[in-house]
DNA sequence: GTCAATTCACATGAAAGAGACCACGGTCTAGTG
DNA sequence: CTAGACCGTGGTCTCTTTCATGTGAATTGACGA
C-alpha cells in the first residue's frame, strides 16, 4: 500500500448514516497499523462549521493548525497561507497526508471549487509528501456541480452510504441502551418508537440516539425508573423546540425583525402571506423601534434563509398578472410559537 | 373561443462597498548603558 | 542603542446595497371561426 499512488475517495450519504464514524474508524485502524507515526497522518475538517472552515482561507488555516503550525484568523493573503501550508507539510516529512473534508458540498457551495483544484494540485508541488483527499458529502448532486477535472480525480473511488431503515436503527439503539441504561429501563416498544421517529427523518442514527438520551433525561427528572413511550414523544417535542428557540434567540436583530413580521402577519391570517406584505410590515416595525430598514432584496434573502432553517415554508408562486412572489407559511409549532414571540419582543424591545 | 404578447412583483445573480478585524513592516519614543 | 509602542498599508470576512436580468401565469387584445 505504501509507496504507491493513493486514490482520493468520495463518500456520499445522508446525515446520520455513519459516514463520519466509519471514516474515523478506518483512519484509526490505519494509524494503528503503521507503527511509525511519521509515515501517515490523517486530518479531519468539517466544512460546515461556520467560523472554522467555510472559506478557502479558513480551510487552509485550519489544516495548518492541525498539522502543527500557527496562522492568524485573518489578515494574510490567501496564497501566503497556501505557501505556509506547503512549508509545514514538507518539514513534517510524512509520506502520506490524508485530508478528510466532511460536508464538502457545503464548502463548495459557499466558496467555489477552485480550492479543491488547488488542493489536488498540491501533490505536484510537494516532493516528499503525498496528499490524498476523502470528501464526504450528503448531496448526491454535488459531483455534478464541480469542475470535471476535480471531479474525475476526486471520485477515483466512490462509496455510498444508504440510510438506516427502522430495523437497523433498532439494533443500534438496543446496543446503546444496553451500554448506558440498566436492564429493564428501556422497553422494546420504546426503542421501536424511537427508531420510527428517526426513520422518518431519513434514517438519521444520530437523531435516534439523541432522542433516546433526552427521553432518558426526562424520565429521570420525573423520577420515573423506566423510560416510557410518552417520554419519547416528549423528547421529540423538546428536541424540536430547543432547535427552534435556539435559532430564534441567536438570530441577528434584522433576522429577528423579519421573523417578527412573519409571525405577526400569520397570526391574523391563516392563508399564505407574501414577500411584499412581510416587507411592508417589517418596514413599519423598523420605523417604530428605530432600526435601519434593509432593502427588499436583502429581506428576500433573509426569508429564504428562514426557509432553509425550517422556521417557515416558502414556496415561489406566480400570481399571474399580480407578479411572482413567495408564499410564506409559518412552520413553528403552536407550543413553541408563544415562547418564540416572547423572545423576539424582549430582544427587540417592542 | 384561441393564441401570442404583455405585464406584474418579485426572484435570483453578480459585483461592489462599508466596516470590523488582523498581520506585517517601518517609524517613533523612552529607557538603558 | 535597542525594545516596545504606534502607525499605515494591505489583506480577509460579513453584511449589505446597487444594478441587472429572469420568470410563470393572469390578463389583454388581436384574430379568425
Amino acid at each position: 500500500m505504501l509507496g504507491q499512488k493513493t486514490s482520493n475517495i468520495f463518500i456520499y450519504g445522508k446525515t446520520g448514516t455513519g459516514k463520519t464514524l466509519s471514516v474515523q474508524h478506518v483512519a484509526d485502524e490505519l494509524l494503528k497499523r503503521s507503527k511509525d507515526s511519521k509515515i501517515l497522518r490523517v486530518e479531519y475538517i468539517n466544512c460546515k462549521l461556520k467560523k472554522v472552515a467555510d472559506t478557502e482561507y479558513r480551510i487552509f488555516a485550519e489544516l495548518i493548525k492541525k498539522v502543527g503550525g500557527d496562522v492568524p484568523a485573518t489578515g494574510l493573503p490567501t496564497d501566503q497561507v497556501y505557501k505556509r501550508f506547503i512549508e509545514i507539510i514538507e518539514k513534517n516529512e510524512e509520506k502520506l497526508l490524508i485530508v478528510v473534508l466532511d460536508e464538502i458540498d457545503q464548502a463548495v457551495k459557499k466558496i467555489n471549487d477552485d480550492f479543491l483544484y488547488n488542493l489536488m494540485r498540491l501533490n505536484s508541488e510537494l516532493s516528499k509528501t503525498q496528499i490524498s483527499i476523502i470528501g464526504i458529502s450528503n448531496d448526491v448532486k454535488f459531483l455534478e456541480m464541480i469542475d470535471p477535472r476535480v471531479k474525475s480525480s476526486l471520485s477515483e473511488e466512490e462509496m455510498i452510504f444508504n440510510p438506516y431503515n427502522a430495523t437497523q436503527l433498532q439494533d443500534i439503539l438496543k446496543k446503546r441502551a444496553e451500554e448506558s441504561f440498566k436492564p429493564g429501563v428501556v422497553s422494546e416498544g420504546v426503542i421501536a418508537k424511537c427508531a420510527a421517529y428517526a426513520a422518518r427523518e431519513h434514517g438519521d442514527a444520530r437523531r435516534a440516539l439523541d432522542l433516546l438520551r433526552v427521553a432518558g433525561e426526562i424520565a429521570e427528572r420525573s423520577s420515573n425508573p423506566r423510560i416510557e413511550i410518552k417520554h419519547i414523544d416528549e423528547a421529540n417535542d423538546k428536541v424540536e423546540r430547543d432547535k427552534i428557540l435556539d435559532i430564534v434567540e441567536k438570530a441577528t436583530r434584522q433576522f429577528q425583525l423579519v421573523l417578527y413580521a412573519i409571525i405577526s402577519l400569520s397570526n391574523n391570517n391563516n392563508e399564505g402571506i407574501f414577500t411584499g406584505d412581510v416587507y411592508n410590515f417589517y418596514s413599519e416595525v423598523c420605523k417604530k423601534v428605530n432600526f435601519e430598514i434593509l432593502t427588499q432584496r436583502r429581506v428576500g434573502d433573509i426569508i429564504a434563509e428562514f426557509d432553509m432553517l425550517g422556521l417557515i415554508n416558502a414556496r415561489v408562486i406566480s400570481k399571474g398578472r399580480q407578479g411572482r412572489t413567495r408564499e410564506i407559511r409559518l412552520d413553528i409549532p403552536d407550543n413553541v410559537l408563544k415562547k418564540s414571540k416572547d423572545i423576539l419582543l424582549e430582544s427587540l424591545g417592542i
